[in-house]
DNA sequence: AGCGTAATGTAATGTTATTACACCACCTTC
DNA sequence: GAAGGTGGTGTAATAACATTACATTACGCT
């Protein structure tokens, strides 16, 4: 059962230990459904799924989770779609740009540090440090620019 | 009275006759507390002030307002802060890159055209068409970089 | 066993945003 | 100048998103 996610969910409790934190039941759960849905997913909606297994979960219960797992980098929140995505490589250093499409809502993560750090450094010169972890640039994927409607 | 507020109101009535939209009474008062607020502002604090000049005034009362000065390029959404702030440069076409601190929340907006075609370029690179006008980028202001606190 | 900290449960509340429908002002057309 | 259409606003209710505060449990350590 849900043989295909447990690489991902192995890596992730490979790369808390590191850091000295733990993947509990409660946290792998929630992983194991974000990782499920492909693509970013709401907090009431990911609550809403958790219930299903685990029915006393609440808000909290998934917003501490989530807050936790975007503190160890292993999920990304996408503040223009109040949203959350797991990083597909979180458990290697990376700058990523998260491209965001207005029309579909898809999230795709680009990992292109020398670009962030022409950025950063552009922006240096007019006083302002970047956080280079969580860029977020909205748009149209390449689907979503075909079809006009 | 708010003699200091006029030009930008005046600017902001010419731009919207321009497309064939009215800066209405509501709309005046509204972006005029926007103005007097330097800096972003949440809707439900701009509620707050309305009321006190428009005791009826409701949540939809400010979120119509603000979509409409949004959708006509006045106003611009800070999504990684849920607030809105005025354009500086609303009256000229412009590519403005916001910089939004973390740490104080204040909101800088910088033009750079030539930078933003750059991005643009390499973002259309992978298909993502960029949407040039409102791009994010979270970081630490100047005077934040200093305190560490 | 006793203690301290991390993790979770639970209830309530706070904050942000939308829906639906009513009403009014204004303009056009007959 | 009545009828009808549109844009703008009023009003009530509710939906959607997020946090606080406190109780309880799990677990490693002495
Ligand atoms: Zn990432
Ligand atoms: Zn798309
Ligand atoms: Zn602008
Ligand atoms: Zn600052």
């Amino acid at each position: 059962m849900a043989r295909i996610m447990d690489a991902p969910l192995d890596t992730a409790e490979s790369w808390l230990a590191a850091r000295g934190e733990k993947l509990t039941e409660l946290r792998r759960e929630v992983l194991s459904l974000l990782l499920a849905n492909h693509g970013p997913i709401k907090a009431y909606d990911l609550l809403a799924a958790l219930q299903k297994q685990r029915p006393g979960a609440s808000p909290p219960t998934v917003y501490r989770t989530l807050d936790f797992l975007v503190a160890a980098g292993i999920v990304h929140r996408i503040d223009s779609l109040q949203s959350f995505v797991v990083c597909p490589t979180f458990h290697a250093p990376h700058q990523g740009v998260l491209l965001v499409c207005e029309r579909c809502h898809g999230v795709e993560e680009l990992d292109s540090p020398l670009w962030m750090e022409t950025m950063r450094r552009e922006l240096a010169g007019s006083g302002f440090a970047m956080n280079q972890h969580e860029l977020e640039i909205k748009g149209l994927c390449r689907n979503c620019q075909v079809v006009t409607v």
